[in-house]
Parts: structure tokens; C-alpha cells; sequence
DNA sequence: ATAAAGTGACTTTTT
DNA sequence: GTCACTTTAT
């Protein structure tokens, strides 16, 4: 068989289990996504089963469409029909077409984190609690913890005054999010498994659709998502699921690796197949890793092996801060390019907070080197993308407030503080949102609700009001990118945001880009489109090829893989991260999280520990990640900056030690190499100093070689030895 | 009603 | 150092 050809044994077991619950425990780089592409194209093609009746989840879209690609490209067919998607869009796709089941409409909007921040605000407010007490973003994580265990605001458990608060807001937010007719992230799981226990009969119509349901990274699940596979699964109880408690770093928002225990238990008849492989790594740093997960409790253990042997050993660098640090990324990926060993594409650079990217920024702009960042500064964080993005919004649901609320006064046209609460006081005096008192002011000149407002107020009201019930018709005739133009040019949005500053072009060209977007919907409507944009992450805009090295969190690093991986940060307090210090499940996972960056690495690996980081903008000293600790030395090359002090990890075993305020002295560097010396340079042999310069912490020397001619070099990375 | 200036709080990871 | 929010001045 064809599809067969290029899996191991264990992949092919995979591939060609038969009916029934299969669970395939993956260990990094061992093919999964192979294996579920595979599975899919045997299914359809071999065992006839017809793609309408297949369901296949992911947790990014990035993977949803790689998945799809590499199935097209396997069996070279049409595979329309087939539900491939996230959770989430997959979830959202149900609830659509539900809604008569359901307390909200079919034409709901999806809140993002922001807007459910804001929500969450607006909630405090309305039971009178101080929200410089309780942090929004506090409360927030509890409801939605709460909601992905499927906790519904009357059974939320009360133990303390905290949880007494939690759950009064909650029940507010709940409210608040159904009368905006809105939908947090976690609401479209939430409804979606309500809905599949409440209703057998809908339960019963996905079911018999979905003859096989296989799952991604199912060590992310929730309690949420086991139920909705549970369910989704119940009829032919076909569920396919791949994952690895090791890679399991998702804790935090819900997701509980216990879920693969749980699948065992739950499926008596489960199989189980272990991939064991490794087709990514050299064994010089899977031996690392190893050692890295190897202290981790409560796991299946696996034989992690690779077929690739040979190769160097990951580098353990010592610097004395983080400037230092992205010094030190630099220079080494400069002096890896500069000797073709490398280039620029092969490198990514992890981090465990998004806080750090700066400074490593910084040294790529000042060094005139391209990168790419994941995440951070997001795209549709931007606030003219928000702007559009919620005149959009209220278009297709004018009961959306937030969005109303972002737009009312953007661009500026006169309705300040004073319209807005008389606004506000009418809508709860008419018992009508404030979008649909605008649609009728707008609509009717003559309208009772007039005598709310004095002349000026009303004029401008009535002004976006009309608009607005001219987009609403527009809405049934125009594609989301008309519709967007018309917006654009109405309320003079380019006027607005284009202000002949640098940042106002930016900001247009921002817009530009989001028109493109909506573009390619030409003949998808305005609410698929508004999903779409609500569900994206910043992960999938990613191209997958670019030649320029990457930053990214430890977290966006999952799933991907690169020649060359630089992880910084490697102290505590970074990672492991401060806040995992009293947990003991959070200390695992950071463990973990290590682990998978570790993973990501094909051919080099770079550690980097510095002694001190910047905090609050002042330095402060640090100690080295106590993961460092579980490394053996001799499975390292260990190095150090100039500048960094020596003697922290001496022969055999690591020597804590702790370094205060009086010894963050400067430390005198003089230069080493002076012009007219011989030097010997291991790859290029002999050659003579023409020049040399202090720049950092570190020596840079231009060397003219007899073999290759005139090099740049810098002097801690290149192995000089001067020739007497 | 708006812009400028000041304050404080926070930094984990994201569909 | 940065953001969001508040106060103050125009």
C-alpha cells in the first residue's frame, strides 16, 4: 500500500488501527501529524469512508491547514466535506446553525480577550466591587477556568469571599456577554458540549455524522473539549487521539494531561500505540532533553532514539545579563551565517515571556539584522484593526456594545461623555441596547426618543445612526470587503488614521492589509469572515518558510522545529518561571515547557543563563535555572561571556552561588588581538590581525587568511589561538 | 470635548 | 519600561 510506504512499523500500526478508540502516545519529532494525515488518507481511501463523515480537531488553525494541505497532497482528491478545523471555529460552525436551542442568536459576535476584559470591568461595576481590588484579568482567569470545567455560575463553588466575588461577577459577565448577543472563547465550547448533553437528539444527528473523530495534541484538551469529543464520538465510537504528557504546557488555560488517564480509563477496549522515534534531533541533544523530562513524575515513560547520530554538542553560555544575552544571539548567529554553517532561516530564538523579546529586538535593529517575531505587538491587537473589525461587528450585531462603545467617538465626531450617558440611561430606560436606539434615531427623524438629547447630541447621533442602518441593508448586498470600504470611506477612517505621521502610515497601512484579508472572502459573508478574524491566532500567520531567524515564546514553539534553537533566559524566576514557585503542577509544566523548547532543535542547541536581568528596568541578580542542574556536564560545552563571572558550574556538578549588589562591578576588558599578529583559526588556518575593536562585551577582529582572504570575526565564538 | 501630563500597576504562556 | 487609566489644563 501506497500510503504505508514511507512509516515505520509503530507509525503503520497507527495508521491502520481498526475501529474502535485508539490512543497514540508521540514523542517529540516522531511523526504525529504524519500519522494522523496518513490515517485520514487511508481511511478515505482504502476503507471508503466518505471525508462528510470525518471529523479532525486541532488546537491552532496553523495545524488545521497543514493538516489539510499534507492530506491533499497524500491522496491528490478532493476532501470537501470534511470538518477539519480548531475546537473552537469547529464549535462556532455548530452553534450557528443551533442558535434555536440556545439563549443567544445565530448572528452572535465573538469577544476577544480585550473585550471580555472590558466585560468583565463593566460586571465589577454593576455589583459595586472595586476593580483595583480585584483584578480584572484575575477574575477573568477564574470564570474561565471555571468555564472550561463546564462550572456554571449557579454551581460555582464558594469557599471564600474571593470565590463569593468571582461568583456573583461571573454571573453578571454571563448576562452581560448573552444580552451584547456575544461569546467568550470559552463559550463556544461550553455551549456546544451544553448543548450535545442537553439535547439527544442533536447529540445523536453529529454522532451519526461523525464516523471517525480524530484529535490533535490531546494532552491540551479541557474537561470542556474530552466531553465534546465524548460526545461527538458517542455513535460509532470511532476517536483517534495523538498527544504527550511531556508537551503538555497548556495547564494554565484549562487543559489537564489527566485527560489521557481519563481516556484509558473510560475506553476499556482503547489501544495503544507508542511512537518512539525521533526523526527531528541529533542524539547529542535528545540526550539532553532526555535528562531534562527524565525528573518528571507521572509519566509514560518513553524510549525516546533517533536515527540521527553525529552531531554537536548543545552549548551551555554563561553571560552576565540579558543585554549580553541578545548580544551573544546575535554574534552567534551572525558567525554561523558568516561561515556557512548556517543561514539566517535556520535560527530561532525562544523565550519564556513575550517581555523579552525587546531587548533581543533591540541588538537584531542595532547588528541591521532582519528577524521575525511571533505574537507580541498582535495584528488584530492593533487598534486601528480593532476599529474596523468592531464597525464590522456592530453591522452584524447592533446589540454588541463593546464595539459601539470602541466606535461611537472614533473618528471623532462629538459624542462625549454627556451624550453617552444620556445614551446609556435611555437604553436601560427603554429596555433597548444603545445599537438599536442609534438604528432607530437614525431611522426616524421624528422619533419619541428625540427628546432624550439636546440639538448638538442629537444631530451627531443621528448621523451614525443613519449610517448605520445604511451599512445594515448594505450588509445583505455587499461582501465583507465592499462593505468594509464603504465604512472606511464614510466615517473618513483614512483621514483619521493616515495623519502624515510615520505611525499614521503604519496605522493605514495597517487597514490595507486587513482589506486584502477581506478580500478572500469574497463569497464567505460578513459573519464568517468576523469568525475567522475572531479566531485566528498570531501563530497562523506564520509562514513556515522565511530566511530570516525567528523570536518566539517556548509556547508559540510547539509543534515547529528549526536547525538551530537559542533559548535564553535560562535563570529562576524566567524559567522556571516566578510564578510556578509555590505549585508544584506549575513547576512541572515549566519543566516541560524546557522540554519542549529542547525538542524543537534539529542539529544545534544553545542554552543561555545570564547572571543578572533587568526587572522593572533596574538589574537585579539571578540565579541559573535549576533545570541546568539535571544536565550532566559532560553533555554540554560549556562557555562564558567576558563579562560574566566565573565558577558557577565547576567540574562535575553545579556550585550554587549567590552574588550581591557590591560585586556588579564593571569588569576591565583589554583587547587581545592587536594588528600584525598570526593567528590560527580552525577552520580557515593561518591568518594576520588587521584590525581589531571592543564592541560590548566582546572582541571583534578583522583577520585577513591566507586560505579565504579578509574575515570578520568575534573572538569569543571564532577559537583563535595566536601563533607565536 | 479634547489634549497633555501624571499615576500606578504590572509582566506567563493564548483559542 | 510600558501600558492603561486618571487628573488637569486648554
Amino acid at each position: 500500500m501506497e500510503i504505508l510506504e514511507e512509516l515505520n512499523s509503530q507509525q503503520q500500526q497507527a495508521v491502520l488501527a481498526g475501529y474502535g478508540p485508539v490512543l497514540v502516545l508521540a514523542g517529540p519529532g516522531s511523526g504525529k501529524t504524519r500519522v494522523l494525515t496518513h490515517r485520514i488518507a487511508y481511511l478515505i481511501t482504502h476503507r471508503g469512508v466518505h471525508p462528510y463523515n470525518i471529523l479532525a480537531v486541532t488546537f491552532t488553525n496553523k495545524a488545521a491547514r497543514e493538516m489539510e494541505d499534507r492530506v491533499i497532497r497524500l491522496i491528490g482528491e478532493d476532501i470537501r466535506g470534511m470538518t477539519l478545523g480548531t475546537f473552537h471555529a469547529t464549535c462556532a460552525r455548530i452553534l450557528r446553525g443551533e442558535s434555536n436551542n440556545l439563549p443567544f442568536e445565530s448572528n452572535y459576535v465573538i469577544y476577544d480577550a480585550d473585550d471580555q476584559i472590558s466585560i468583565v470591568k463593566q460586571a465589577l461595576k454593576e455589583v459595586q466591587i472595586d476593580d483595583k481590588k480585584y483584578r480584572p484579568s484575575g477574575v477573568h482567569a477564574s470564570i474561565s477556568r471555571a468555564k472550561n470545567e463546564l462550572i456554571l455560575p449557579d454551581d460555582f463553588p464558594v469557599n471564600t469571599y474571593h470565590d463569593e466575588v468571582v461568583k456573583r461577577v461571573y454571573h453578571h459577565y454571563q448576562n452581560l456577554l448573552l444580552s451584547n448577543n456575544a461569546l467568550d472563547f470559552d463559550d463556544l465550547l461550553l455551549w456546544t458540549a451544553f448543548l450535545l448533553e442537553e439535547y439527544p437528539e442533536v447529540r445523536e444527528k453529529y454522532s451519526r455524522r461523525y464516523e471517525h473523530v480524530l484529535v490533535d495534541e490531546f494532552q491540551d484538551t479541557n474537561l470542556a473539549q474530552y466531553l465534546l469529543l465524548n460526545h461527538l464520538s458517542s455513535f460509532h465510537n470511532n476517536i483517534f487521539v495523538v498527544g504527550d504528557t511531556d508537551q503538555s504546557i497548556y495547564r494554565w488555560r484549562g487543559a489537564d494531561y489527566r485527560n489521557l488517564l481519563r481516556f484509558e480509563k473510560d475506553y476499556p477496549d482503547l489501544q495503544t500505540i507508542l511512537l518512539e522515534q525521533n526523526y527531528r534531533s541529533t542524539q547529542e541533544i535528545l540526550d539532553v532533553a532526555m535528562r531534562v523530562i527524565d525528573r518528571h513524575p507521572l509519566r509514560t515513560p518513553k524510549h525516546l532514539f533517533t536515527s540521527r547520530p553525529g552531531g554537536s554538542k548543545p552549548v551551555l553560555h554563561e553571560v552576565y545579563d540579558d543585554k549580553e544575552e541578545s548580544r551573544f544571539v546575535v554574534d552567534t548567529a551572525a558567525d554561523l551565517v558568516a561561515r556557512d554553517k548556517a543561514s539566517p532561516g535556520d535560527f530561532a530564538v525562544m523565550y519564556r515571556t513575550n517581555a523579552q523579546s525587546r531587548i533581543l529586538e533591540e541588538a537584531f535593529l542595532q547588528a541591521s539584522l532582519p528577524y521575525r517575531l511571533v505574537g507580541a505587538q498582535r495584528f488584530y491587537g492593533r487598534r486601528e484593526v480593532k476599529d474596523i473589525i468592531a464597525y464590522l461587528r456592530l453591522v452584524q450585531n447592533p446589540d454588541d456594545e463593546i464595539s459601539l462603545a470602541r466606535i461611537i467617538n472614533i473618528p471623532r465626531r462629538g459624542i462625549g461623555d454627556k451624550t453617552l450617558f444620556a445614551l446609556y440611561t435611555l437604553s436601560q430606560q427603554t429596555n433597548r441596547t444603545s445599537g438599536d436606539i442609534l438604528l432607530e434615531l437614525g431611522g426616524n427623524r421624528e422619533s419619541p426618543l428625540n427628546r432624550a438629547f439636546n440639538n448638538q447630541a442629537l444631530a451627531n447621533l443621528n448621523h451614525l445612526g443613519s449610517l448605520l442602518n445604511k451599512w445594515k441593508n448594505l450588509k445583505e448586498h455587499q461582501t465583507p470587503f465592499e462593505l468594509m470600504d464603504t465604512i472606511i470611506k464614510d466615517v473618513n477612517y483614512q483621514e483619521y488614521i493616515d495623519d502624515g505621521s510615520d505611525e499614521g502610515h503604519d496605522r493605514w497601512e495597517n487597514v490595507q492589509e486587513l482589506r486584502r484579508l477581506a478580500y478572500e472572502y469574497m463569497d464567505s459573508g460578513l459573519e464568517i469572515f468576523l469568525e475567522r478574524v475572531a479566531l485566528v491566532s498570531d501563530q497562523d500567520t506564520l509562514e513556515t518558510t522565511t530566511s530570516v531567524p525567528t523570536l518566539l515564546t517556548l509556547h508559540a514553539a510547539k509543534g515547529l522545529e528549526f536547525p538551530i534553537v537559542i533559548i535564553v533566559g535560562l535563570n529562576e524566576g524566567t524559567l522556571p518561571h516566578s510564578r510556578s514557585f509555590d505549585d508544584e503542577e506549575e513547576m512541572l509544566e515549566e519543566r516541560r515547557l524546557f522540554y519542549v523548547g529542547i525538542t524543537r532543535a534539529k542539529d544545534r542547541l544553545y542554552l543561555i543563563s545570564p547572571q543578572n536581568k533587568t526587572a522593572f528596568g533596574y538589574p537585579e541578580p539571578v540565579q541559573p535555572s535549576r533545570f541546568l542542574d539535571d544536565i550532566p556536564t559532560d553533555l554540554l560545552e560549556e562557555t562564558r561571556s567576558l563579562h560574566a563571572y566565573p565558577g558557577l558550574r565547576s567540574s562535575g556538578q553545579y556550585r550554587r552561588t549567590f552574588w550581591g549588589a557590591a560585586e556588579t562591578r564593571e569588569i576591565p576588558y583589554e583587547k587581545k588581538y592587536v594588528p600584525g599578529q598570526h593567528v590560527q583559526h580552525p577552520e580557515w588556518g593561518e591568518g594576520m590581525v588587521l584590525n581589531s575593536r571592543i564592541e560590548g562585551s566582546d572582541e571583534v577582529v578583522d583577520i585577513f587568511f591566507e586560505a579565504v582572504g579578509l574575515k570578520r570575526v568575534v573572538a569569543s565564538l571564532a577559537k583563535l589561538v595566536i601563533v607565536k
